[in-house]
DNA sequence: ACCCTTTATGGAATCGATTCCATTCTATAT
DNA sequence: ATATAGAATGGAATCGATTCCATAAAGGGT
């Protein structure tokens, strides 16, 4: 404990001490080559004395690897980008990868930014959960020239992994039809985000369309993210109710739409789901515990992060320079909002 | 378009194409030394022209320094590790440093790998997450010496970043004994975990006893962090009641174990709160909208985050060799579960 | 005209690993 | 005994940046 900074020790010291070249120490450290019984034995017991560690900054400029993933997410924090990063990690780390994470907060000029950040630490490759796909962003995408994936958005000429959204959108309107549901409302979010703001939106419009259901104008709405825009989305339909029709069904196209609406529903004294249904997507957690549960679709994103993990491992590992795009369906999961 | 595995560009093409030195390169990718207006701009149209990014490995190789924050929790995805870190990544991407990612997925063996792993990738500093506090992790932080915050449990010797759980567990059973509750059930979590597991229960535990309340040891359960394990934590202590006395209050030291509680209760016909009180702590987003609303305690792990990230910088960047010791107090948050 | 400071530039060493190549030493086969 | 392949080892170049140092030109003061 005496040595206050001290040293960072090198592999040349390590060679030293064991009386070998900085060649056999680093056969050591890989396990390659010739290297004999006694002088490893020297090695590894000079290593485990010391505590040394090899630098990777000096081993990845030599070999061009790094070990490292960089993760560009929308927002830090949020269900989705938890179980997605969780999804992935469970596979990189069992193969030695590490997560360098970013996070754009929302900001599309910043998700640029990083591509080319990320690039100068020579990760090994890069998995970007977009939000909104603009022509500069696929242009930076195309640049880059190395493994990439793109999780939730579909862009063109990379490897991708992406929901059903029309598909998930069309399902759970038509359960609201099925239901006996005529007079449906849409709460939906901005259409920069492709996935989201339109795929899901035009599921909603197809299912009403095939039932030759009257599509209310007034009542597509635009909300955030948010609980809190879930809830004041509901309240602006409730206002927008002329003539004595009141909506008797819903389709949010995430949870917390669905939640903030519902909350909205409880305060006005409506009940769900006799005098309304809701449905909503993503199966967050809070869907099973507000009251009534949610039905909702399980977009399974720990999946969808391993499965990108593994396509991003594939181009990386075996040099494929494949594209290969998955989409993966979603689990309807059935509740008392309905 | 035509060079498919194209080249990495280094400083040296750089160089050779504004036909200038490496060295003036380099002077204009950082900003220092004297390099003329007209050698300067040719330097930065190459680089726009070309799209070169200089190789963060060699500069940190060289430097020292990676601008990279090595951040170990315990378990990826879960709201709270997800608001730690988005608090954390505020800070540090404010001042051009990403986060290093790893997830101990709560094996105490690996904490300790990780470590090691992150220093030998030349992080900053570090910011460790730990549940079980054992003397091993410690020995393994002592030998780290660099920068280090630990966060959520007091680790000796070190900067933390902790909860005033031992209060906190204080107030929120004062809360249900002013409320007038008498007999009080407690679930916790296994001791391994010091603050959540040892210093919540003391806290219930001490205010029974400042309160004189008969502490009944069979209504003391242990659970884990899940929902249903509280579910089943509260079915195990109904199954326990005898002579006609049930529980009144319970004290969950989690605001999940609290909902998978209240959960039970309603579907055993129990009403909360008129019959049962229940709090947790944690502020979950789950909490706001279970029904009834939890009463609970709002530990702001956003600031938690951002302190830690504060302290780490101030280590790093003002090589302040200080231990700093923040306790965060939490922010009482009362809804109807009282 | 001379000295000194400021500005501008490049050569070369350096960071800590990996890896190609050459060399030496054994052991086995002929 | 001798050629030959395998085992063991180290020297030195290399990766792509930064930075110390030397050098040279330009301007300013006396």
């Amino acid at each position: 404990m005496s040595e206050a900074d001290e040293l960072m020790l090198t592999i040349k010291e390590i060679a030293d001490m064991a009386n070998v070249s900085r060649t056999t120490v680093s056969r050591v450290l890989n396990d390659s080559g010739y290297v004999s019984i006694k002088a490893r034995e020297r090695v590894l017991k000079v290593i485990e004395e010391t505590g040394y560690v090899p630098s990777q900054h000096a081993k990845s400029l030599r070999t061009k690897k790094s070990k490292v993933i960089g993760v560009v997410i929308p927002k830090l924090g949020t269900e989705t980008s938890g179980r997605l990063v969780n999804g992935m990690n469970e596979v990189f780390s069992q193969y030695g990868y590490q997560i360098l994470l970013t996070s754009s907060n929302l900001a599309p000029q910043k998700e640029i930014e990083y591509l080319s950040l990320l690039k100068s630490r020579q990760v090994d490759g890069i998995i970007l959960t977009a939000t909104n796909v603009s022509d500069q962003l696929i242009a930076g995408i195309r640049q880059l020239r190395m493994p990439f994936v793109a999780v939730g958005q579909n862009i063109p000429g990379v490897s991708n992994v992406v929901y059903d959204d029309l598909n998930a959108a069309k399902i759970m309107t038509r359960l609201l039809i099925e239901r006996g549901r005529k007079n449906i409302a849409f709460i939906g979010v901005p259409e920069s985000d492709q996935a989201v703001g339109v795929l899901r939106k035009q599921g909603f419009l197809d299912s009403m369309k095939e039932h030759c259901l009257n599509i209310r104008k007034e009542w597509i709405i635009e909300s955030d993210f948010s609980i809190s825009s879930g809830y004041s989305a509901m309240e602006r339909i409730m206002e927008r109710v002329v003539g004595g029709v009141i909506p008797d069904g819903v389709f949010c196209v995430t949870d917390r739409i669905a939640i903030g609406a519902i909350q909205h529903l409880k305060e006005t004294g409506l009940k769900v789901p006799q005098q309304i249904s809701i449905t909503g997507i993503g199966a967050s957690d809070l869907s099973k515990y507000v009251e009534p549960p949610l039905t909702t679709m399980d977009y399974e994103n720990e999946k969808a992060g391993q499965e990108a993990a593994k396509i991003l491992l594939a181009q990386i590992e075996r040099n494929e320079d494949f594209q290969k795009t998955v989409i993966l369906n979603g689990r309807l999961i059935r509740r008392d909002s309905l």
